[in-house]
Order: structure tokens, then C-alpha cells, then sequence
DNA sequence: ATTGATTTGTCCGTATGTATC
DNA sequence: AGATACATACGGACAAATCAA
């Protein structure tokens, strides 16, 4: 038999429910993957109403902390970027006043943190993965020879340079700046990007790195972003449609 | 008359309804601080019922996308990541098993980023910042002098430096991670922190911007960091319990 | 493969507290 | 002070999804 908590009955009724629940998966030990309590067990233990709890746990899942499988259950989440992605998603999308100069400072972002990571990189290096680089700049190459973007190549190569670091959250943070930067530019002309110039970039940076010359390479990284940089003032004459919604799950 | 929009029928409703709660705010030019249709009015507009809209809202609402006033209305808000900080905080307590790893990895980013930034922070620095900075250190030493903790000048000193560089994102997620590093050191043993180097190591970045050596800024920071991923083993075998609710309103 | 039990998703109706005019 | 508009909260009901026997 469960004990009944005392019910809350001050203001601020749905933020104390969340406060609750969080208690209750940290009291009872839930780790990531458990399953909580049903709904309405859930809502009887902390003595609300089920619409109550509902709405609570929706903010929970949007955080990340819950998630909920329709039929099945709710359960403690795993650590994830993804409601930042979604809300700096719509922050960016809202004011067009302000896009250009969020794009910006998120290019200025990636850039600086990019760049200090490729000496790391230099050391870190691993033979696939550089066979697994050279495959993809390869593929850059190809595609714009022929005029065709590689927006999956250029994703994926970034992705992989920071796999060796071992540390999984740079790679969070790096994917969900580019999820972001990919949902907003979408809808922007993209045919102003050269192709062969920035199939040209990658290639130096890998080619620093194989050479083994971590300031090269950080300076190839570094010219990378500059260009992208340049191409940033055509957005603010851009009256494109944009999207509402964010990245979805992947 | 508004136009009422085809309902839902598809699986995942709850995502498409924030959608189309935002693509309402994007179409209509609503700016932060506008009033959003009445809650039934909405679920009218949208084809679903109040329980399911309200859901929806308390999920933006916690993002920061809209605000709403109990008697008065809803209206769209200043997005935050504030919220964010509170649910990443609460992922990284809650498995005890991978907290060490999880706060080593945002060190790790935070030496990283920070001490790339110290060229950048050397060439911006202005006199009124420099003189904020030789306060908040001479507050530091005193603190140290006397075996007290200086939490709030360490916070304050890391903001004001990156202040003069136009990027409001980098200092948005700097201290983001800032907070998150002080929810979780805050009940963990900080008695073991050696106060007077800390306070030195600030004295020597400060000492090398006003004498404008960007790259001693960055080595000085970067030793920084290195004496507090030092102290991070000492959490893994630390047993405190810890708090449910993450960092309050401010 | 069907049934049955469990759980989340959605809806409706109603009552209450609150802020604005 | 009264009236009005609004968000908040509750309870019950049914639908949809999932899993296990």
C-alpha cells in the first residue's frame, strides 16, 4: 500500500507536482529505462486529478525526464539535447528580426569550439576513422562535380571526426547546433554555397589530420567557417516560408 | 471569423498540436509579450479538445514559448533556457552511476571552449570590464583569506568575461553549464577545493588579459580547468543524497 | 491468432479561483 | 463592488495502443 502524499493546495499547483514527481523517481532509486507508476496510481499516490498529472508530465517529457509509450507506460529518460534543439529551434524561427544574427552567433559558436577541438582530433585519430573520412570527402567531391549538395556527407563528417574523444557530450551539443542550423537554413536558398570550395575545406582538414599537424588542421577548420560565416548576410534579404516545427525524433 | 483547421487524427497528436500552436504564432507575426486566442477559442481554432490543447501548453510553456497568467490570458514568451537547465540537471543526478562521467564530460567542453575564447576575450576587453574583474578576484583572495567559499564571484567573474564578444548564445550556454555544474557540485563535499589556488588561477587569467597575452589568458584558463577535472574523481565515491527540485526562478 | 487486461490518449461537462475593467 | 473573461482543476467516460496468456 502506497502512502498517500498531502495535498498541495498553495499557488503554484503544477510546478509542485513536477517538483514531486521528480522526488519520487529520485526516492524510490528510478534509473533511466524504469517504468513509473501508472497514470492513475501515479495521481492517486500524490493525491490529483489525472488531468493534473497529465499536464505535469507533459512538461516532464518535453525536459526530457519522462518518456511516455502510448498503451505501455511512462519511464525515466535518457540524457538528451533534444528539447534545446526544439525550443532554440522555434527562439531562432520567431523573430526573423534576429534570425540572421542567431545564425551567426551560432556559426561564431561552432566555429570557436570546432577549431580548439581539431588539435585533439590530430592526436585522437583512429585508422577507420579516417578510411571512413576519406570516403566521405570523397563522396563530397563526387557530388559536386556534379552539382548536387551533400548535406548528409558534411553532417556525418563533423560527426565522426569527435567520435575518438570520448566524450559524448560535445557530440550531443555539435548535432544538435547542426540540427538547428539545418532546420533553419532549409528553407533558405542554398544554391549560393559553392560547392567545390567547401568540398575543398573538408579535404584539407582531413588532410592535416592524416599528416598528423593539429594547427593545419585547425586552421583548415577554421577557413571552413569563415566561408560559411560569409555566406550568412544573404539570409537577412531572404523572406522565405519557414517551418514551425523543429527537428523531429530520429 | 477564424478559420478552423482540419483535425488530427494521426498518432502523435500531442507533437502536432505544439506545431501547430507555433505555426499559429509564426503566421500571425505574434511577438514576445502578444496575447494568444482565448484556450477555448484556441482548441476551437485547432479541432481538439481543451484537456488535449492545455497539454500542448504546459509543454511550451515550460520551453519558455509562451507564458501564461492565471485569470488573464496566455501570451508568448521570452524563450529561456532556464527550464532546460533544470531538466539536464535532474538527468545527470539522477544515475548516480554515470554522474562522474557526465560532469567530467562538461568540464571537459567547458575547458575546451573557454580557453579558446581567452585570444578573443585578451582582444575585446574593455577598461569597465577589467575593472569588474580586478573586483570580483580581490573579492575572491579575501574570501580565500578567510576559509570561505566565493561560488557566486567564480559564477559572476566566467560571465563578465565574455561579455564584450556580441555572442548572447555562448553566454547563454556557458552559463547553462555553469548552473548545472553548481547543482551538482552543490551537494557533493566542497571542503576538498583548495581556495587560494583557485583564487590564484583567476588572478593569473586576469593578469595575463590586462597585459594583453591572449595566448598566457588561454594557458592560465586551461590550468584552471585542469585543477577542477582533478577534483572530479572524489564524487564517485560520494553517497549524498540530493535535492529533487533543480535551480529556482531567478 | 484472438482475447483480455493494462496503460496512455482524448474528450466532455462542471465547478472554482483569479485578474481585469 | 460587480461583472466579465479567463485559466485552473476535477471526475468520468471512451478510444487507441501495447503486451501477455
Amino acid at each position: 500500500m502506497e502512502r498517500i502524499v498531502d495535498p498541495i493546495r498553495s499557488g503554484d499547483l503544477h510546478q509542485a507536482i513536477q517538483d514531486r514527481i521528480k522526488r519520487v523517481i529520485i526516492d524510490h532509486g528510478y534509473q533511466p529505462g524504469d517504468a513509473l507508476p501508472a497514470e492513475t496510481e501515479l495521481a492517486r499516490i500524490l493525491g490529483i486529478s489525472r488531468g493534473s498529472l497529465r499536464e505535469a508530465m507533459k512538461s516532464l517529457q518535453t525536459l526530457g525526464v519522462v518518456e511516455t509509450r502510448h498503451g505501455f507506460g511512462t519511464f525515466v529518460g535518457q540524457f538528451s539535447f533534444e528539447p534545446m534543439i526544439n525550443g532554440l529551434t522555434f527562439q531562432i524561427l520567431v523573430s526573423r528580426e534576429t534570425m540572421p544574427r542567431a545564425i551567426r552567433e551560432l556559426l561564431d559558436l561552432r566555429q570557436v569550439l570546432e577549431t580548439a577541438l581539431m588539435p585533439r582530433v590530430t592526436e585522437a585519430a583512429t585508422a577507420p576513422q579516417l578510411e571512413q573520412l576519406e570516403l566521405l570527402v570523397a563522396r563530397m567531391e563526387a557530388s559536386a562535380a556534379r552539382g548536387r549538395q551533400f548535406v548528409d556527407e558534411d553532417r556525418e563528417f563533423h560527426e565522426v571526426l569527435y567520435r575518438p574523444l570520448g566524450n559524448d557530450l560535445i557530440i550531443q551539443l555539435l548535432r544538435a547546433f547542426w540540427d538547428i542550423f539545418s532546420a533553419v537554413g532549409q528553407e533558405s536558398s542554398r544554391r549560393t554555397i559553392l560547392l567545390g570550395e567547401t568540398a575543398g575545406q573538408h579535404r584539407d582538414i582531413l588532410n592535416s589530420i592524416v599528416a598528423h599537424q593539429g594547427q593545419a588542421a585547425a586552421a583548415a577548420m577554421s577557413v571552413h567557417f569563415a566561408g560559411a560565416l560569409a555566406w550568412v548576410p544573404l539570409l537577412e534579404h531572404d523572406q522565405s516560408e519557414t517551418m514551425a516545427s523543429g527537428s523531429r525524433r530520429r
